[in-house]
DNA sequence: ATCGAATAATACGGCGTCGAACTATATGCC
DNA sequence: GGCATATAGTTCGACGCCGTATTATTCGAT
């Protein structure tokens, strides 16, 4: 048995408190939720270093792996990141006033707007981009191969019921 | 190999776009996060059926769980909760106007206070827990009880660097 | 015993997000 | 072709949280 955590402490005591509920997957939403907090603080420090916030590092990215012309409408942006359009609107404004992307016109849809990475926002992106995927890499270093493939597995069966 | 799902487009296009890139842990945390976000969504609809919101019953939850008297230093609840003492402060304002805690004087510290579950607060409770419990479980019910397993054992592994 | 440092809770200002309302444009049906 | 409906993006107001400053109280070293 591991030696005890934070949530196993948590569910001990509603155990004590409430022994009829069946508690497991109380501890699996516990972990889940704490691991989550600890590792988006963690995964900031890389973007914090380059004056970017995780949500306008989300919007250069999804620009910069669409490929050339690095060019997206407002809307594919807002629900490929499950962000509402005005906050969507927000933070194209921020990203806007750092000169990382730019509003264009959109020919065929005159209701529609184009948003294009600028040069500095394609550099910018790629740089940052290398730094957080070895970022990533570190924090999941202590998995085994085979812990690291159950993890995908599982969570891969979980989104299938949503996406 | 499973069907591919959205973090398996996103990554293909990373890897067009930046071949050189050591992509797993990405399609790792990406599926983390946007498993959170559903997951989170999920589990909000049984608060939201009581008129509470997550942060409001966690709160209620420590409380209740600490066992009789239902008492807790506001302090106490940031930590186990990990929000600001400024955040806490604002909780526990709403959920004292709503009746469900009270504030009381700490007699052997008097910088501090003593947060109380009231009467209807424990009830209130009591109440939802019993549902967000049966709630969580179905929302793992597609996993085997090995892959329950696995993944308790690696969201505790990583959780370990952190606390 | 006293004074400086630490701690508890709150007040305040700012930020990012959301839902709803709004404007402009496009689509589809008769 | 014209009009109702849908869609794209933005604006507005509200909300929850954070970081910092503030006030009150306690702890600790001398």
């Amino acid at each position: 048995m591991a030696t005890p955590d934070d949530v196993d402490r948590i569910i001990e005591q509603w155990r004590r408190e409430r022994p009829e509920l069946d508690l497991a997957a109380m501890a699996t939403f516990g972990r889940l939720g704490r691991l989550f907090a600890h590792l988006g603080r963690a995964v900031d420090e890389t973007f914090t270093r380059f004056d970017l916030q995780r949500g306008e590092y989300d919007v250069l990215a999804a620009l910069r792996r669409s490929g050339a012309p690095f060019v997206l409408t407002p809307s594919a942006l807002s629900d490929v990141l499950m962000l509402s359009r005005a906050g969507m609107t927000n933070r194209l404004d921020r990203l806007e006033a750092a000169g990382l992307v730019e509003r264009r016109a959109n020919r065929s849809d005159r209701r529609s707007m184009l948003i294009a990475l600028t040069e500095t926002g394609a550099t910018l992106t790629d740089e940052v981009t290398t730094l957080h995927v070895a970022n990533e890499s570190a924090l999941l270093s202590d998995l085994t191969p085979d812990e690291r493939h159950h993890l995908d597995t599982i969570t891969r069966k979980l989104l299938s019921r949503f996406e």
